[in-house]
DNA sequence: CTGGTCACCTGGAAGC
DNA sequence: TGCTTCCAGGTGACCA
């Protein structure tokens, strides 16, 4: 499910019963994910205080006095706080046991990660190379516009591309799009700058408001079985092809790039 | 460099 | 009912 409103979710929800705790035992049940999880996580995290959780794009970034957790949700990743002695399910990989409670991350599809650095996370290969946080005041529409200048690529991929800016994914891609009256499909580097302006704001207010429907409800997010955190409710244009644009009433599109799902309002969208 | 495709993995929904 | 096919919110490797 996790694009950055649902990581920033599930940090937000986790950070209240976590931070400042202190470790009782670490579980690995899976060899690995994306990239191996490493053995030796047990003896690393057991008895170690977890000082803070950041969120880095869509990684989460959890920091003790020894190094940094690094985990990425993947495609169907999810973390969630259960009782201490509830029985692993399937596809329950990790698991981070306090005294009160234990912190177990799901993975069905396995495309999550879970790394353990000791230098500054930042510096990390992973995280090394991402691009702008679209929720800090340094991303705008001139950064943006200058950005994307001279990509000819279509600009839904474009706001895809985690190199560029973080966080934003298939879904918000096409809100965003949607919420800004640009169609998916023109050239990035053709946009105006006024229009890249709108663009910044759009993306900003797609993203703030999805955390804020999560936020509202952070607890059942974190605690429940995942039927909470069902943001897609509130999508405009996200996977209601044929279906009523909410501004003109003409019917939603969708279409394929770079191998991905887009929708859009050919009325609204230029 | 750039843009496009594919693989990674599992499960649910749709089609036959 | 059971089998097959397609699709899914991410990412990086690889190719032209």
């Amino acid at each position: 499910m996790p694009e950055l409103p649902e990581v920033e979710v599930s940090r937000r929800g986790l950070v209240p019963y976590l931070n400042g705790k202190q470790v009782r035992a670490a579980v690995v049940r899976t060899p690995k994910l994306r990239h191996p999880i490493p053995t030796a996580l047990p003896s690393l995290l057991a008895g170690r205080t977890l000082r803070a959780i950041d969120r880095r794009g869509k990684y989460l970034v959890f920091d003790f006095s020894n190094g940094w957790l690094i985990l990425h949700l993947g495609m169907s990743g999810s973390l969630r706080l259960v009782v201490p002695g509830t029985p692993p399910q399937k596809h329950d990989h990790f698991d981070l046991e306090f005294a009160d409670t234990v912190m177990r991350f799901r993975d069905p599809r396995r495309f999550g990660t879970l790394v353990w650095t000791e230098a500054a996370p930042d510096s990390h290969p992973l995280l090394a190379v991402l691009g702008i946080e679209p929720l800090l005041p340094e991303f705008d529409g001139d950064w943006l516009h200058n950005a994307i200048r001279g990509r000819s690529a279509p600009i839904k991929p474009v706001l895809m591309d985690s190199h560029l800016l973080v966080g934003v994914g298939n879904i918000y891609a096409s809100e965003s799009l949607f919420g800004a009256g640009i169609s998916p499909l023109r050239a990035a580097g053709k946009i105006s700058l006024a229009r890249c302006r709108k663009l910044a704001i759009a993306i900003r207010k797609t993203l703030e408001a999805s955390i804020a429907a999560g936020g509202s409800s952070v607890r059942d997010y974190v605690h429940s079985d995942g039927g909470a955190g069902c943001f897609q409710l509130s999508c405009a244009v996200y996977d209601r092809e044929g279906l009523p644009c909410p501004v003109c009433c003409g019917p939603i599109r969708s279409v394929r790039q770079a191998g991905r799902s887009t929708y859009w309002c050919p009325r609204c969208q230029r």
